[in-house]
Formats: C-alpha cells, sequence, structure tokens
DNA sequence: CAAAAATTATAACAGTTGTTAGAATTATCG
DNA sequence: CGATAATTCTAACAACTGTTATAATTTTTG
C-alpha cells in the first residue's frame, strides 16, 4: 500500500527522461534540433551533458524522442477529434485544439517542427512516414468535410497546409510566462485558421484577453 | 553602347554575391540556418566553401543578408498591398500575394524563416527590429480592417501570427519542380488563409492543378 | 604575349560540440 | 554503519565546421 509513494528506480528513470524531453523540446522548438547544443539542455535541467546519456542513446535519440512523443499526442488528439466531432470540419477543430493543449501540458511547448535532414538512422525513417501518415490523415477528414458539406471546396493538401503552418507557427511566438493560456491559444488560432475552410463561418470568434497595456 | 553588354566587375561581383544568396536561402529555408553547412551552400554551386569569402564576410553575415532581403521584399510588397487594396483585408491579401511570388522568384524560395539565436552582433538587432516593425505593420492593417468592415473582431495578433505560420510554412513543403508555379501557391495559400478573417467570405476559392496520380 | 590583378582551390587551424572513460559523489540496502 | 550500486561530474577525445593563409589558376590589360 504505502509503498505506492515511492517511485521505485525504473519510474523515477523514467520520470527523469520525461524531464529531459520536456527541456529540450522547450529548446528545439525555439532554436531548431540543429542550433541548441546538448550543453543547452542541460543547462536547463542544472546538470552536465554527459548525465543525460544515461537517458538517452544520443543526440539523435533525444530528438526522435520528442518528435515520436509530439506525433503521438498529435494522433490521439485526432482520434478524440474523430470520435467527438459532428461533422469533419470539428473533427479537425476539435483534434487540433486538443493537439495544442496536449503539447503544451505534457511536453512544455505547443509544437515541435521537424527540420529536414534532422535525422538519420532507420528509426528516423519511420518517424517520418508517421507525420506524412498523420498528414494524409488529416487530408481525408478535410475531404470528408468537403463531402458533408462543413469545408468548402479547396484542394486538399493546401487546407491542410495551410493549417498544419498555423499550428506549428505557435511554437515560435508562444510563451508559457504571457497572458494567454494554453486554452486560450489553442481556440484563439484554431479557431481562426478552422474558419477558412468552413462553408458556414461564424461572425464572432473566440474572444482572448487583452494584452494591450493602458 | 555596345559596353552595355559586358558587366564590370562590380556587377559581376553583385550577380555571383546574388547567385550565393539564392543558393544559400534554398538550404537555409529547408534545414535552418544552423542545420545548413557553408560546404552544404558552396557544393550547391559547384565551388568551395572558402569561395564564398570573397562575396560574404562570414556565415553571420550571409544569413542576415538573406534575413534583410527578405524583409526588403516583405516591406515592398506590403506598400503594394496598401496603394493597390481597396478595404484592408484586400491590402493584405495582395501584400501576402505578392511577398510569396516575389520570394519565389527573386530568393527561389517561398519564405524565410529565422530562427532564435541564429543572428548575432549590432547588425542582427536592427534586423530583428525590422521583422518586429513588419509584424506590427500587420497588425495595424487587421486593426484598420476591423474598423472599415472587412476583418471580423479577433485579436490582431492571433490573426498575424496565424496568416504568417501560414506563410512561412510554405519554405517547408513547395517544391520548384512540382505541378503548382508560384502563383497557384501564393493565391492558394493566401486566398484560404486570409478567408479565416473574411467578414464576408466566398462560397468558392482559387482552383489549383490537381496533383493527384490516375 | 607577358605582366598584373582577380578569383579560386588546397590545406591547415581553431573553436565548438557530441561522445566517452574514469573519478567522485550520492543513494540504497543488508 | 558499511558495502554495494546507481548516478553525476570532470576531463579528455574526436569529428565537424567556420575561418584563414598560401598556392594555383584564370582573367584582364598594356
Amino acid at each position: 500500500m504505502w509503498n505506492e509513494a515511492i517511485p521505485d528506480r525504473s519510474t523515477q528513470q523514467a520520470l527523469k527522461r520525461k524531464a529531459i524531453l520536456r527541456a529540450a523540446a522547450t529548446i528545439f522548438s525555439r532554436q531548431g534540433s540543429h542550433g541548441a547544443t546538448l550543453e543547452d539542455v542541460a543547462a536547463s535541467l542544472g546538470v552536465s551533458k554527459a548525465a543525460l546519456y544515461r537517458y538517452v542513446l544520443n543526440k539523435n535519440d533525444l530528438i526522435l524522442a520528442c518528435q515520436e512523443e509530439a506525433l503521438e499526442i498529435a494522433d490521439r488528439a485526432l482520434t478524440r477529434g474523430e470520435d467527438e466531432g459532428t461533422d469533419a470540419l470539428e473533427k479537425i477543430r476539435i483534434g487540433l485544439t486538443l493537439y495544442l493543449v496536449a503539447m503544451m501540458e505534457e511536453m512544455g511547448v505547443p509544437a515541435l517542427i521537424l527540420e529536414e535532414n534532422a535525422l538519420h538512422g532507420d528509426e528516423a525513417e519511420r518517424t517520418y512516414e508517421k507525420r506524412d501518415a498523420y498528414e494524409i490523415r488529416m487530408r481525408r477528414l478535410v475531404a470528408e468535410g468537403q463531402a458533408d458539406g462543413s469545408i468548402v471546396a479547396v484542394e486538399p493538401k493546401v487546407a491542410v497546409f495551410m493549417l498544419l503552418g498555423s499550428i506549428h507557427w505557435v511554437a515560435k511566438w508562444y510563451r508559457p510566462e504571457g497572458a494567454w493560456s494554453p486554452e486560450d491559444v489553442a481556440e484563439g488560432i484554431v479557431g481562426l485558421a478552422t474558419r477558412a475552410l468552413d462553408t458556414r463561418p461564424a461572425a464572432a470568434l473566440p474572444a482572448m484577453p487583452d494584452t494591450t497595456t493602458h
């Protein structure tokens, strides 16, 4: 019973690994995986960079793990969107909103941009494939929305590129210490971006806390 | 008269510098400025990396020059948008479309993403300020559009973040050898992204060449 | 055609950074 | 408390890459 309170060795290790992934994600999402050094990641955790090697194989593995987790979050979010949304546009809206919120909560950053040539190795190939699969899944939802009448007639590829650009870009400007909560940001950006596809766009959009000083 | 045909020394040098900027922009926009090496840039031009140093001071100067040119193109495009557009939304639409087209024609890439910590030095500060000034200019246009009734009520910051995310993301997926021309891409993406802000969104959007194989 | 200037390539250098070995420290457990 | 294991740090190494000096080459010019 009481031994539940004291985490055992392997879960402690897992917790520390998770903390490293969070720290890495924060730095990667701002500076890019190439621009960030392992020393940057280690310093933000207050340890030496050598200490990281007990929890990740190497830098490539660290980048990979961050991307994998982000993709899993994206997949789970989209699945929930498909379950809970009535039409395809709402499925997309829910899927993207949950993605942003979950990323900010679980990873500490809104999104992770995967640069070209950032990864190498066999494992990397599978990660690229998962990313492509997610995009294809999104495109199918757009086509579905055009069939059910919720989404306007546009090239699905372009629609998804526009949506994902808006979403990924949040990583560049969002600051946790700012006036906007994760929910504010997610609903604000997703609400606006998906309005572009909406066949029946609302006149009003979710309001956000004022940030102008006066 | 005929001596106009033979470019003199300084213009030859300027032409070569321009070619280096194009090559660098292409590689930077895909891999990020940190992920790309000077050897990559040189190799894509078929010269040694040492040869680049006759045309740029160093790598920082090269990144800076690319960003400066992109910002000038963005400013010029937005000025033309302000001149030619009737309402503020149309000004934005024209400004962004011209930006994408001009970037693809003059720089060979649709956009350049400026990573955090990518630049250093005094000159860099001014570049960051110019980027901020451009964003502020865009936000003012959004506010103007809300005053003239062309743009829906949304936090201007969010609106501009959404627009610029869509635009910048084009750098990650656009391929010159693809089926879409620069104009297709620019009108497709900008038309869709600005529809999100439109108080009177059109039911139809600019069509794009089909890319599905059948 | 020869000399001078401009351009480029080769090769070496220096700083950074990913990675690893071994010492030092801390935590765990009988 | 002492011994063992786990963790972390320091320090060194090696690879990569930005930068520069020097030589080779090409272009220009008288």
